[in-house]
RNA sequence: CGCGGGAUGGAGCAGCCCGGUAGCUCGUCAGGCUCAUAACCUGAAGGUCGUCAGUUCAAAUCUGGCUCCCGCAA
């Protein structure tokens, strides 16, 4: 088929490789502009963009598709279909009417449940038992299209926003090159209720409080690792704990409990097991304590 | 020129400010103790202190360049 693709973080990679392996015709890649970023504050591709370049697909990076100029330059392209995986740009009418047989989006979550920015880290961070992919037909809404295909992945107590992005990355990669593949495309409107928004992260949502309890501190941090990355100041330093497992032990809140990094909650208490201080690298917590101890009694401040 | 931390035996760190014998917590190996052990005791191996140059009688330590890693910010 031919295909356009609009996409931008490595998420998004994972379908564009897939529909290339399954022998479509990507004749364009569109994807948000080089930014400056990290440090230097140098001009930096997306990793979609890279990517395409790579396969010396031509890549276009508009600021915005609201012009008719770029809107004419699109439908030229005379795609069959478009594959959006997290674009970040929302499509005009004209956009979605263009190709043959629509604009078909990979959306990480349970629709309509979590619809918009962050819906893998809300969903840990809520608590749910289980999240998933959406495949749905793309209509002038946020998030709000027909569903197409849904998969379904359990959240186990030691899942990370890591951990599942690289699992749903694979599963929407898929879903999405089985729904391409057949002759009549079948979609369900979803459902009226159920309704939620996955609020893009803050970076102030970062600083762990660990007054509530161990299971929901479990999930704020997990939610968050390894980006942004959850964190707390102990000793003068600040240390991002990017894994960590909940224990029954009790103890005054925001205080450390043993010499094993088991630091207590408002209800139960967390067992530190992978972090990192500021500067240095991630480790686990037996490593870390051979340079950076949190012996017993020490407070987060 | 966005701001900042770091590179020291296999791992994580101290030492650097106030140049002059390489330290700590582990790991590894050998031996001992023990019914036994990731426990304990004894001993050993293992480091051009990231790299290049400079200052100096002498540089891990002071100066300048380079490479790589990380935190912040985006």
């Amino acid at each position: 088929m031919r295909l356009v693709f609009m996409g931008t973080p490595g998420f998004a990679v994972e379908t564009l490789k897939a529909l290339i392996g399954a022998g479509h015709d990507v004749v364009c890649v569109y994807s948000q502009p080089p930014r400056p970023a990290g440090r230097g504050m140098a001009l930096k591709p997306s990793p979609v963009h890279d990517f395409a370049a790579a396969k010396n697909i031509e890549v276009r990076t508009p600021a915005s598709l609201k012009s008719i100029d770029e809107q004419q330059r699109f439908t030229t392209l005379n795609a069959d279909a478009a594959v959006v995986v997290a674009y970040g740009l929302l499509l005009p009418k004209p956009v979605l009417d263009a190709p043959r047989r629509g604009c078909f989006n990979v959306h990480a979550s349970l629709l309509p449940r979590w619809r918009g920015a962050a819906p893998i880290q809300r969903a840990i961070m809520a608590g749910d038992a289980e999240t998933g992919v959406t495949i749905m037909r793309m209509d002038e809404g946020l998030d709000t299209g027909a569903m197409c295909k849904v998969g379904r992945i359990a959240i186990t107590p030691s899942a990370t926003a890591q951990s599942l992005h690289d699992e749903l990355a694979v599963l929407g990669a898929r879903l999405m090159v089985e729904v391409l593949a057949q002759d009549e495309i079948t979609c369900t409107p979803q459902p009226a209720n159920g309704i939620t928004y996955a609020k893009k992260i803050d970076k102030a949502e970062a600083m762990i409080d660990f007054t509530p309890a161990a299971d929901q501190v479990r999930n704020h941090i997990h939610g968050l690792s390894p980006f942004p990355g959850a964190w707390f100041m102990a000793n003068g330093a600040r240390i991002k704990v990017l894994v960590c497992e909940a224990v029954e032990t009790m103890g005054e809140a925001g205080t450390f409990i043993d010499d094993q990094f088991t630091i207590a909650c408002g209800n139960g208490a967390l067992r530190l097991l992978k972090l990192q201080r500021e500067g240095k690298g991630v480790m686990d917590a037996d490593t870390f304590a051979r340079g950076f101890p949190l012996p017993c009694g020490t407070a987060v401040t």
